[in-house]
DNA sequence: TCAACAATATTACATATGTAATCCAACAAA
DNA sequence: TTTGTTGGATTACATATGTAATATTGTTGA
């Protein structure tokens, strides 16, 4: 497993654009990004090139405009960022940040049955501790 | 409500102190995190009058040495920066989250049941959708 | 009372991040 | 072919963060 880069919060825009969709050129990614975020277009470019830097993305320079792509999935940033935001924040453990999701946020009781599933789901495949 | 300050990663660790037990002196943080950082004295006490700057903490000045503690509580952080974090990288939404770390991790059936009682604690408070 | 040492305050400095602006090159229109 | 426009490269600049070092002020033992 090679490290993934450390994407901040602005990267993190940018990249959930290229995962939904990829490739896009820049003007792309600004469009995309218009309707969520007040940036200016050169604030974005220079968050592709930030991403490019890092190797969280990358274009093809034989396309012109550029086409941009992400290099990691968000899958495998997702578990990364969970798993260090778990230990600085929960140490680690799931159970207290689901206690205290659960104490702040009022769920319906279908979400709390999907939730549920989700559990049924994996002891199925657990065999007991 | 007052909005909380922003507080990094190294400070966090030096508020997890704070909060288990206030209030300490410099020395005494220094200590408890010694045992699991190595970072220098001098490096606790700048993240400290940060904190302070930020109003996450303070000092009784009369005390002599300093004794420092918490202004504000790790629950209410703990709230924050789960939604903060579940906005950045999974939309807002808790159900992909546990997807993601059920899938990740390989939790035993004890520490799954754990996690359907607090579901089902839950649904004793919550009437139809 | 004065020197050591300990505690507090101030300053430092590199890298990261948010947020662009400016400069340059290539193509398109006149 | 000159020129305006657009995309891309380079530069900028303030604030945050990690990680201290230095300077100054209290405090205490000799």
């Amino acid at each position: 497993m090679n490290k993934l880069p450390v994407i901040s919060e602005a990267e993190w825009e940018v990249m959930k654009i290229l995962w939904k969709g990829s490739p896009k050129t820049a003007n792309e990614v600004i469009d995309a990004l218009a309707s969520q975020i007040d940036w200016s277009p050169k604030t974005v470019r220079t968050l592709l090139n930030r991403l490019v830097a890092k190797k969280a993305a990358a274009y093809d320079p034989d396309s012109r405009p550029y086409s941009y792509y992400a290099l990691i999935s968000e899958e495998e940033c997702q578990k990364a960022e969970t798993q260090s935001f778990l230990k600085r924040i929960y140490s680690g453990s799931f159970k207290p940040l689901m206690v205290n999701f659960l104490k702040n946020e009022q769920l319906s009781s279908d979400e709390i049955e999907e939730l549920r599933n989700l559990l049924d789901e994996q002891s199925r495949f657990t065999k007991g501790e």
